[in-house]
DNA sequence: TATCAAATTTAGAATTATTCTAAAAACCAT
DNA sequence: ATGGTTTTTAGAATAATTCTAAATTTGATA
């Protein structure tokens, strides 16, 4: 067994999501070390690509199932696709209109400050700058 | 003919937009001094309530006329439905998850500095914020 | 290792928002 | 009023997502 197979497998353990093998197949193409945004077809067409046989309803299962354990973040920058990203640290985006692409850009490269007051009883769940370019 | 009307015909003419009956009908529920954000849906039904009668593929191509004209600009918070805003200035939003609707910040209520370079020939469309809460 | 209840996966149907089509109606310059 | 052009419309088409319920997989236990 290969140490990534191994790795993935405890991450999806900590966060309570059974390792079951097409989570951890699909798991294997978006934690890879490497910072993606990644539509549901994005997902489909790696899985194929790697000989992940699957279907339509286990990528959103699985997707929306890391979403909501804190794997990944869902990133909403147009209406009809749902994308998910795979860094979870705070930062914030450039949206590529034309190649409706993400792209991300450091919390630090931007300076949002002076936030207003939250009505009665809210609390933030995100602060999402979106830059479309 | 009320003044209200007069208004809205101008507005619609000075933005390229013959001013046909049903234009005139939805420009009056959305421009009428207040600022708004609009759902396909809330449309559709507030021109149910003042029983005006138009269809749902007039209300999709008003609002994207709209849009198109600059009279509305159009926010994505969440995917699946598109919020339409009446408010043209500058300016951010709360998102109430639970109640699926938006709030304006002002734009002196936020301060949003320091932007990153753009990637190369490319120009800033629009910076959104949105604080979920 | 065999058994089996619970969890997962799946194909295809259903749902929802939006766009498309093409025929009917409205518009407006003459 | 006429008639070419634009708009409106009902319903079909499309596309993303969720639902359903049957089949498969999983993993604890014997
Ligand atoms: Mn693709
Ligand atoms: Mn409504
Ligand atoms: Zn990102
Ligand atoms: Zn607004």
């Amino acid at each position: 067994m290969k140490n990534e197979t191994h790795d993935i497998t405890h991450l999806l353990v900590k966060h309570d999501i059974r390792p079951t093998k097409i989570r951890r197949a699909i798991a294997g193409l978006l934690f890879d070390g490497h910072d993606k945004h990644v539509s549901v077809d994005d997902v489909i067409d790696l899985a194929r690509r790697q000989k992940i046989r699957t279907s339509v309803a286990s990528v959103y299962n699985t997707l929306n199932q890391f979403a909501s354990a804190g794997l990944l973040r869902r990133v909403t920058v147009e209406q009809g696709r749902a994308f998910f990203d795979t860094n979870l640290s705070a930062h914030h985006h450039f949206y590529f209109e034309d190649e409706e692409r993400l792209e991300d850009i450091p919390t630090e490269d931007i300076n949002v400050s002076g936030l207003p007051e939250l009505p009665q009883g809210r609390t933030i769940k995100s602060v999402d700058v979106t830059i479309r370019i």
